[in-house]
DNA sequence: CGAGTAGAGTTCCCTTAGGGAACTCGATGG
DNA sequence: CCATCGAGTTCCCTAAGGGAACTCTACTCG
């Protein structure tokens, strides 16, 4: 298939997007967060191909995403376990349920979300960090950051682009 | 490759990812949702293989995630346009796209999010509904809900079936 | 009126990743 | 010393992705 590297494309959905989707890595990611973490567990939870699960997990220790850890001695056997750059994929995961849950869930969602420190069963709203209020599109405009370049795949120039050109 | 059909999976997030999780869906809802909407704009911006390219349309446009819309009569020409479905993936994006920053922007993040509400240059976070919290893996935990029903990949039953040895 | 051009896809061939299922290997545990 | 378990490997087959050239339909310009 030769999947085209995207890590050098100077923008962070690209980035994030090279590791993070294909159509395992995610259900890899939660289960990994919920406390499935062993080899055999994952594969049949997932019931996804052994080999396609090694090189899954090859892939998310070397990013450092996930860390594969011994959990017992006698005899030895590894796990693996979410570092903080992992669980930081969390709120995209929590982002998917939503839109999963929003479209394509007929009998109401399977799994809940509780919220400990506040105690209600919650669902995730995307915010702006100053003011609170949820996050759209239409709220929004993207406009370029320090490490922007030009480039393929950087996507603020679009616009641009497409008014250059005499078109919406 | 046969990928394998997650949708009937009973999770929200292997629904959401069946749809969203191979390298270019993600991209091609950025630029879509950015105003890059015409086939060959798209092509060129992400150099991404016009034949996929034109696999990836079809499947978002019969998910109901773009639509293929007549922009000018003489000569026809159509383009792709973020149906209500596709807008809101744009949290899955931001949250992404945050990820990304955080742990591969060394020179700072590309793109900056304007909250044209509040004015501010700003970032998403990803909070509960009922307390403006940030949410995270350690202050969540998740139950069981409606549409919950035990099937491979429906994550709530993992910390069980660990416990339990011996599968559905 | 015929040539040239832009937009939007198709087609072809080649490579390679994913699916599946069986096989391996080390360390036990009985 | 044989059966198990966890954790991967190996093999073969198929189909999806990459790339680049080709096609088809309106135009539009000299």
């Amino acid at each position: 298939m030769t999947r085209t590297r995207l890590t050098d494309v100077a923008c962070s959905i690209a980035r994030a997007t090279d590791l993070f989707a294909d159509a395992w890595t995610a259900l890899i990611m939660r289960d990994v967060l919920v406390g499935i973490t062993r080899f055999d567990d994952i594969a049949e939870d997932l019931e996804i191909s052994r080999k396609v699960l090694t090189v899954r997990l090859a892939r998310l220790v070397e990013e450092g995403v996930l860390s594969r850890e011994r959990y017992q001695q006698r005899p030895p056997r590894e796990h693996y376990v979410p570092t903080e750059k992992g669980k930081e994929l969390f709120p995209v995961l929590l982002a998917l349920m939503n839109w999963g849950d929003r479209w394509y869930s007929n009998e109401g969602p399977p799994v809940r979300i509780q919220h400990l420190d506040c105690g209600s069963t919650t669902t995730a709203v995307t915010t702006c960090a100053h003011c609170q209020q949820m996050l759209t599109i239409d709220n929004t405009t993207q406009m370029p950051g320090p490490g922007g370049k030009l480039g393929p795949g950087t996507s603020v120039i679009g616009p641009l682009l497409a008014s250059r050109r005499g078109h919406p």
